[in-house]
DNA sequence: TTAGGGTTAG
């Protein structure tokens, strides 16, 4: 039976526990055709491989072999006599043993395996079991693979023989820093295993994101224990929000309250999460109400699930409630806010935010620190995202990314390529973000050979396989070159099908070099994979109308009017003093009307002084009469104008739009940041423009 | 008995 949580706000959990069907429905649900189906649908989009594969990997029928404790070595010949003596004469080590434990007890994990380093060279020292746990923590919280090898190495030749306690922790150690091949191993010669070692072994799959190897696991562990607890029902939990499994989601939800722990904060947490990812806010909403104490994560899941969905300002406005119930915020919270505050382009608050951030003693938190530079980037604050980043105790190729892209869309092609230089020299390894985002600064700053000759270390040097993202910048490189040729040449090369992303960047190369044949071709291409997509028509309309093929332009007017494909609503919003101010064109509701029209008009003048000549009529097909005739008080322009009438001089306008900047406003803008002398931020639906001096950051292509 | 679980950044 399937059920809808948000459905049952008043009856609610009787309902859930008589849909009760678990274990049983889990393996239905693995088996069913519809599920199969959902399978393959996310697999495509994720691009994970042959679906098919996957399911013939969750095999249910070929269950895990339980292994049988193994035999004790018989100790009959003379080397194990010879062991056995030495084990006798081990020495005793309580000053260095004692000394491992106390440091480890401090977290000083790097000193506690310094001194370990004494065991393992002079040998033969009676270690207990603490000490092992002592080690066992230092790797854990070192997350160190070299020291996981060494540790566990020192427990073989040394004989350990671990009982079930240091038996998961061995297990847990190695699931703690990644080592599933041989987490693996060691829970499969486990002599014994008990809920500890199943709930320690799945939670490191669904760490790693195999979520199917965690549910076939799970489903072995149901039939040697027919019981299981929060903590697994949570780990479940969260392998169904991988998988973006809503019914075994509910199912579970179902286990958890048959079983007594559906108000576990564990459990709460990870519905809210797994209902947020599985698309059901509602749901994910109604499992946080149900939540009998509301805890930091619980906030933060519920932050999340909104900021997921794009529902910014009600992610702004659970983390007001969440600050005036008085629950403490922690580095989740901040990163999130920061995060949040970016979309919205709202300085003050991002402002606010770090400050909140350092106050409350996470100024060093990697990824806070890294939403930050990231904001400011974004922003054009260039100088204090390299502040924070410069500042930062250690970064990660994400950091670095987040740096990076941010010159890259500012128009600081040259400084993002020294950039990515810099982290290379320092070691940092580069991931297919890194390349987009350097191949995407080279495209915008025009940097052609630059931009080549990286795309072809990827693979040569970085052994990173160039995806479509990576072939669409560079498409745009070559075009921006009038290379139209070598840009379709390198899609036809692709090692694989071209995707949308391509097609469409060649349709652009084609308008912006006025091919005709070459846009033609595209934008059929691009029909049969996206027939829906209205700028795909939008663009070929106006390359027909840019080569005077006014007949074949009304043919594409037609198309789209057949097809039904109207725009939606153009708007742009500006945040000024902490409150958002959305603008549509020509509209008049905003309580400055008058000012703000003054304004452009006065603004128009101004830069006609420059050159600028407004457009009788725009291309856009689903424009109408009137609002051709409101053309000049477009939402770009208005949002300018009220962001030059209430703010200071010197900051930077930051304007969000949800669609393409189009052709007459990117020009109106340009000028109207020269003659007003101040930098404008624009980020539309497919990148930034940073308009200062008299030009954008995009060189016009876009 | 100990041990195992939930939320964040490009």
């Amino acid at each position: 039976m399937e059920i809808s949580l948000a459905c049952y706000q008043s009856l609610s959990l009787d309902k859930i526990q008589n849909s009760f069907r678990f274990p049983s429905s889990i393996h239905e649900v693995f088996r069913t055709k519809p599920l199969f189906s959902d399978y393959c649908f996310r697999f495509n989009r994720r691009k994970c491989g042959n679906p098919c594969d996957k399911i013939k990997c969750f095999s249910l029928e070929q269950g895990l072999q339980p292994r049988r404790p193994k035999p004790k070595p018989s100790r009959n010949t003379d080397s194990d006599l010879k062991e056995t003596e030495e084990t006798h004469v081990k020495r005793p080590s309580v000053g260095i043993c004692s000394q491992i434990e106390k440091l480890a007890f401090c977290n000083r994990y790097r000193e506690a395996l310094e001194l370990f380093e004494i065991l393992e060279l002079e040998g033969g020292f009676d270690v207990g079991l603490s000490t092992y746990d002592a080690l066992v923590s230092a790797c854990i919280g070192l997350g160190s693979v070299r020291a996981v090898k060494r540790v566990f190495s020192y427990m073989i030749s040394n004989g350990f023989e671990p009982d079930q306690y240091m038996s998961n922790r061995v297990l847990l150690m190695h699931v703690k820093c990644g080592m599933m091949v041989d987490a693996r191993s060691v829970f499969d010669e486990m002599p014994e295993r008990n809920l500890v070692s199943w709930n320690t072994i799945i939670a490191g799959l669904v760490d790693v994101g195999d979520y199917f190897e965690a549910f076939r696991l799970f489903l072995l562990m149901w039939e040697e224990f027919s019981d299981c607890g929060s903590r697994t029902i949570a780990t479940m939990i969260r392998a169904s929000a991988g998988l973006e499994l809503i019914s075994v989601g509910r199912q579970l939800h179902s286990a958890a309250v048959k079983f007594g722990v559906g108000e576990d904060i564990f459990v709460s947490c990870a519905l809210i999460d797994m209902y947020s990812k599985c698309g059901s806010i509602e749901d994910a909403q109604w499992a946080f109400d149900e939540m009998p104490e509301k805890t930091t994560v619980g906030w933060n899941s519920i932050i999340a699930g909104y900021a997921l969905h794009g529902y910014s300002e009600e992610a702004l406005s659970m983390f007001y409630e969440m600050r005036d119930s008085g629950v403490k915020m922690d580095h989740f919270t901040f990163s999130m806010i920061i995060r949040i505050s970016s979309r919205l382009a709202s300085v003050e608050y991002a402002k606010q935010v770090h400050a909140g951030l350092i106050r409350h003693g996470f100024g060093l938190d990697i990824v806070a620190n890294t939403a930050l530079v990231d904001f400011y980037s974004k922003w054009g604050r260039v100088e204090d995202a390299k502040h924070v980043f410069d500042r930062m105790p250690c970064k990660n190729t994400i950091s670095w990314n987040a740096l990076i892209a941010g010159y890259g869309n500012h128009g600081w092609g040259a400084e993002a390529v020294e950039l990515f230089e810099q982290m290379l020299r320092e070691k940092m390894r580069p991931n297919h973000v890194t390349f987009l985002a350097v191949l995407s600064a080279c495209s915008h700053s025009r940097l052609f050979e630059r931009g080549w000759e990286i795309f072809q270390s990827m693979s040569r040097d970085h052994k990173i396989k160039p995806r479509a993202m990576h072939y669409a910048c560079m498409i745009e490189l070559l075009g921006q070159e009038g290379l139209l040729d070598e840009a379709f040449a390198l899609i036809r090369g692709a090692p694989f099908k071209p995707t949308a992303n391509m097609w469409a960047a060649l349709l652009t190369a084609s308008r912006v070099n006025v091919n005709l044949e070459l846009g033609k071709y595209a934008a059929e291409k691009l029909y049969g994979m996206e027939p829906e997509k209205l700028s795909n028509y939008v663009v070929l309309l106006n390359i027909y109308h840019q080569s005077g093929k006014l007949k074949e332009a009304a043919s594409v007017l037609q198309t789209l009017r057949r097809k039904g494909l109207r725009m939606l609503p153009v708007c742009s919003w500006i945040e000024v003093n902490k409150q958002s101010h959305v603008f549509l064109s020509g509209d008049k509701s905003h309580v400055q009307t008058n000012e703000i029209y003054e304004k452009v008009d006065s603004l128009v003048h101004e830069i006609s002084k420059h050159g600028y000549v407004p457009k009788e009529k725009t291309l856009l097909p689903d424009v109408d009469e009137q609002e051709q005739r409101i053309l000049l008080y477009h939402s770009e322009k208005l949002a300018v104008a009220f962001g030059l009438i209430n703010t200071m001089k010197g900051s930077p306008l930051q304007i969000v739009q949800n669609h393409r900047i189009c052709n007459d406003c990117h020009n109106a803008i340009k000028l109207i940041a020269l003659v007003t002398r101040r930098e404008i931020v624009v980020r539309d639906a497919s990148r930034f423009h940073h308009f200062k001096d008299g030009s954008c950051s995009c060189g016009d292509y876009w």
